[in-house]
DNA sequence: TGTACATCAGTGAACGCGCGTTCACTGATGTAC
DNA sequence: TGTACATCAGTGAACGCGCGTTCACTGATGTAC
């Protein structure tokens, strides 16, 4: 049976998963596409050959790289989601959650903000798929709020794009807070938190023309 | 005399520009970091030894792509400032104005978006400076109009910070367009247009509460 | 203008090195009876 | 439960290759007198 795990496949499942922490771990300071596979194989402590038992390809583990990422994402998403509260509480819970999600999924996010526009095509494509879905995602939920009343579904779907670009430039704002500097971060959430009213602010004077 | 270009320092002008040339031709497909030496060397038809006469090394090399692509970018910059209009038609040029610049620098352009988050820590700083300086010039050009009466020097910064970001992903935007499908690109600059209207109509009753 | 010397952009050979990929293999796990 | 055979994740050695960097060099350009 290939949907029951045995031992077998239990082990062959925790050697992938090793292979991706390790890849993920060594891309702190490079990007995907100057990665070696011996690089990686090294760092589990498996032989070189032993990679293409779970991967094709380097490109192949970045687009498994990317799921897993966005996985988590998700998960976050639907913290924001799942709210419902007048727009400045929305909006400061919004950054909040971003904010967290950067530190508690740094490698992760480091990694889509880097492979996003990188050089592997495969590994781009897959990114803007999730990112897609995730923009149609929140124009349907934002379809469904009083505010979106008269709007055409293009216009909705222009501002759910809006926002989850200025979410991921949020989160790439965060990502590169300085560390020494503890208060980076709050003025970060400051700028984020207005940008994102501002935004609102808009929308609620679309129609007024 | 260091300062005047004798044949020997032309000449030698000439083979530094054609190291740049062929590293953005280079860059079409793959990211900074994984471009090789030999690479450029060899398709400008220079020995690999000679590379480090004009270079120290790679990085080197990118941040001087990073000045030469923000040369061409203010230039754009120019033409958008220049204007003075209603903001229908401020909105309107910008869009134009960044497809133009995206369909005539498109190697500069790809090379910015794919390094901006790249693996190469100097071109990404060298990237994140011209981009702010970016950010500052508009923000007091912004400050200079009408609109931003009563506004503190913050917001303003967040504004611009703002707009500068719209923009990068509106060029984004048009370099990923597929080539195949002729109306893609005024799909995008469709929705461009209302993004940056609805931004600017959040500017506009920023100040109501 | 002509000559003797200095500079230095570009050469070409050599180096050690780590890379991705292949292959036949081993031995633990799984399956059939 | 026990035995005989099949599967297949991981091995280890080998391969050819192109890489970045070094070095002493060459010869055209530049300078001083």
């Amino acid at each position: 049976m290939s949907h029951i795990a045995g031992a077998r496949q239990a082990q062959k499942q925790r050697t992938r998963q090793a292979l991706l922490d390790a890849g993920l771990r060594l891309l702190e300071h490079q990007s995907l596409s100057s990665l070696g596979l011996r690089e990686i194989t090294r760092e589990v402590g498996v032989a070189p050959a032993g990679f293409y038992r779970h991967f094709r390809d380097m490109s192949d583990l970045g687009v498994a790289l990317v799921s897993e990422s966005f996985g988590s994402l998700h998960a976050m998403v639907r913290a924001i989601r799942g709210e419902q509260a007048k727009s400045d509480e929305v909006i400061d819970g919004t950054v909040a959650v971003i904010a967290r999600y950067v530190r508690e999924h740094r490698a992760h996010f480091r990694f889509i903000a880097r492979e996003r526009h990188g050089g592997m095509q495969q590994v781009r494509e897959a990114i803007a798929a999730e990112l897609d879905k995730f923009a149609e995602e929140l124009a349907s939920d934002l379809s469904a709020q009083p505010e979106s009343e008269g709007w055409s579904q293009e216009d909705i779907r222009m501002l759910a794009g809006l926002y989850v670009n200025q979410m991921v430039l949020i989160a790439t704002s965060f990502l590169e807070a300085s560390p020494d500097d503890p208060e980076s971060e709050e003025r970060i959430a400051r700028t984020a938190r207005r940008q994102l009213r501002l935004i609102h602010l808009g929308r609620l004077h679309w129609l007024d023309g």
